[in-house]
DNA sequence: AACCCCACTAACCAAAAAGTAAGTACCGCA
DNA sequence: TGCGGTACTTACTTTTTGGTTAGTGGGGTT
């Protein structure tokens, strides 16, 4: 498993917030959840397409160390694992939303872009 | 300079957001130049305590091209650069406030935490 | 004369993050 | 008998990120 040294001497809360959520796939695992209240360990792996195991279990491992996740182990066969969102996690997400929207009106923002430098490209030379 | 493959096809906004965010000193950055509308090279230097030059400099120009910067050069001796946020580097910073509310208040039961674990290590012991 | 300041750039190196592939142990289905 | 599904773990490699050091060139300070 990953070291986690964190929780050094955070000089703000944005700091201290992106240590947390920093991680290829933790605000997408914090989405599915809290989307969907709860999930097991393959449900989340198809939700989030290309992800690997390894890297699924790391994240959540770390976010459940963070406080923002429950892991609830039921001692079945076939194994059968439950994630959820604390509280803490449900007001992370929460907190994520204005970036998500200012990330979304950027995509399209610069898919008009886009847009517009094929209407230039599909022009007739003159 | 590094090379920046980014702008991929997002799957959400917060993709988006964290593409552009993530770096060690890019939070930093768009807070201290909200904060003061306009600084120089160095004041942003001395503005962030332990940033090297080559990160500095790496960062601002990732942002930049990222349209969160503007860069305004004066052909003077010695060299003077202005370094100032665009709408949408001040659109983000404002994106970034309740993350940081978020992070704070995290920062702040942390050190609740620790303050009980003192309390309880200092003990009489039975 | 020696040093500091300005705003960088380049080369090299270390550390962290993420990807790949395989193995675990048990069950149900065909 | 072999495959797929359950939820992982381990070992190894690659990629990405950040840090260190040195150098530029003209000007001002001590």
């Amino acid at each position: 498993m990953t070291r986690s040294e964190r929780q050094g001497p955070y000089i703000c809360g944005i700091d201290a917030a992106m240590d947390v959520v920093s991680g290829k796939w933790k605000g997408l695992i914090l989405w599915e959840l809290d989307e969907h209240g709860i999930r097991r360990f393959a449900e989340l792996r198809r939700g989030l397409p290309g992800v690997s195991e390894k890297m699924l279990t790391q994240h959540l491992r770390e976010m459940e160390q963070d406080g923002l996740v429950i892991r609830t182990v039921y001692a079945e066969v076939p194994p059968r694992v439950e994630y959820s969102l604390t509280d803490e996690g449900r007001a992370l997400n929460a907190a994520l939303a204005p970036l998500g929207q200012w990330g979304s009106t950027r995509i399209r923002r610069q898919q008009i872009q886009m847009v517009d430098h094929q209407d230039a490209a599909a022009m007739p030379r003159p």
